[in-house]
DNA sequence: TTATACATTGGAACGGCGTTCCATTTGTGT
DNA sequence: ACACAAATGGAACGCCGTTCCAATGTATAA
């Protein structure tokens, strides 16, 4: 029987929880949320599964810790000394920016075990919120509406870029196919959609989604009937 | 050798894409997305793969159409003749509320192949922002920020739906839980998100999706600065 | 120095997944 | 009676996350 001989060194590079990490938002970004494999992992950092796994739990943390990554990363980059509704936008638009350059981020941010990045994006909307003057009592469902805006666009956004990467078209492509759809819908069924199809060959995400914040900001600032 | 004697008698009641979905939203509802495979699919019809595949293309194809099913069955119940404000209200609760009781159409209405049953959605919201007198130009950025806002509010409550099964948890210990993980957080970095601990522990999930609608709402009705 | 404990490593193996392929059976039109 | 297409069910494939374990290096105690 033949022993198998071990490379006789240790790796020169020791692998540890960073060194797994950066590989991983690595694979992410180039290959997205399916090109991160256990086996993808082995082969660039030329390891086993079983040393990953003395570093970390399972998937659900690696991509938990990768998203956390990317979020804290991001929100370092805001200032202070605006006022509450630029940082709110300042905010919005940071993870907005962040999805679309980490589309990955946008469904694991959604997911149930990534509750501390999502808080990381609370609290700075929450602190502004209360600058604004919003009540107590009212303040869980304000912020939570502004959140889940947030995270709902992120996450269409994420959706549609995958969905475009693995067709491998364009935004402009995806647009004119998500067009010609509508435009072909039942006329007295969905007389709004086909009305849109227009609209949305030509509209800008980013404004959109900027427009969408202003309008619950709007909201915050009216006066609620009783 | 022995040849294997098949059924000499074809099923009794015919495998249609149908009785396929029926099925899967059986599936999808007793025991949540991860329940639905082609395994558990097989034994239930008392079939092989093959079968299935004759009459589904794959999985997204199975997923998105017992999602459209579920949403369009959903919006059949909706009633005209209320005021343009109630039916968006209606709407969305129907939208909260289905997704509260198939927790797995919420994560699948996000996904890029789910646009079909999305758009029964966009239509009766597009129908009644339009009836609220809101300008062509800016009907798809409200429309929109009303459907993301929903189904970001969804795809949360799926995921902690889904978090809740897993870990075999109600609504209450789920509730306490995350108080408590808040509870803990550093004061200085999170102060907000503290502070927000108590009132998440009572506070009444499709009330505050209620309330979200609203600020949205008011958005809607404030004027429009220049 | 030597023996012993412990942290780390890498690879083999496992069960389960979506999907493909194909021999076989059944219904239908001639 | 025959040919042919629709429909079926099961075996097999490749990939996945995960587990297990023998081998290796390093630190510590004797």
């Amino acid at each position: 029987m033949v022993k198998k001989v071990r490379s006789s060194h240790r790796r020169e590079e020791a692998l540890s929880r960073e060194s797994i990490m950066d590989a991983s938002i690595e694979l992410l970004d180039i290959s997205g949320e399916s090109g991160l494999t256990f086996r993808a992992l082995c082969e660039r950092l030329a390891t086993g599964p079983g040393a990953i796994y003395w570093h970390i739990a399972n998937k659900s943390d690696l991509m938990t810790a990768a998203c956390d990554a990317i979020v804290a990363r991001m929100m370092g980059a805001n200032v202070a000394g605006a006022t509450p509704k630029a940082t709110i936008r300042a905010v919005a638009l940071g993870v907005f920016d962040a999805i679309d350059a980490h589309p990955w981020v946008g469904s694991t941010l959604t997911s149930p075990a990534g509750w501390l990045p999502m808080v990381r994006i609370l609290e700075p909307l929450g602190q502004q919120v209360r600058a604004l003057g919003v009540p107590d009592k009212e303040q869980w469902a304000t912020v939570s509406a502004l959140l889940h805006y947030i995270l709902g666009v992120g996450g269409q956004n994420a959706a549609n870029g995958q969905l475009a990467r693995t067709q491998g078209l364009d935004r402009g492509d995806f647009l004119e196919a998500v067009a010609t759809m509508w435009a072909q819908l039942d006329p007295h069924e969905y007389p709004f959609t086909r009305s849109l199809a227009g609209q949305v060959r030509a509209h800008d995400d980013r404004m959109d989604f900027l427009a969408g914040i202003d309008l619950i900001l709007r909201g915050i600032d009216s006066p609620r009937r009783r």
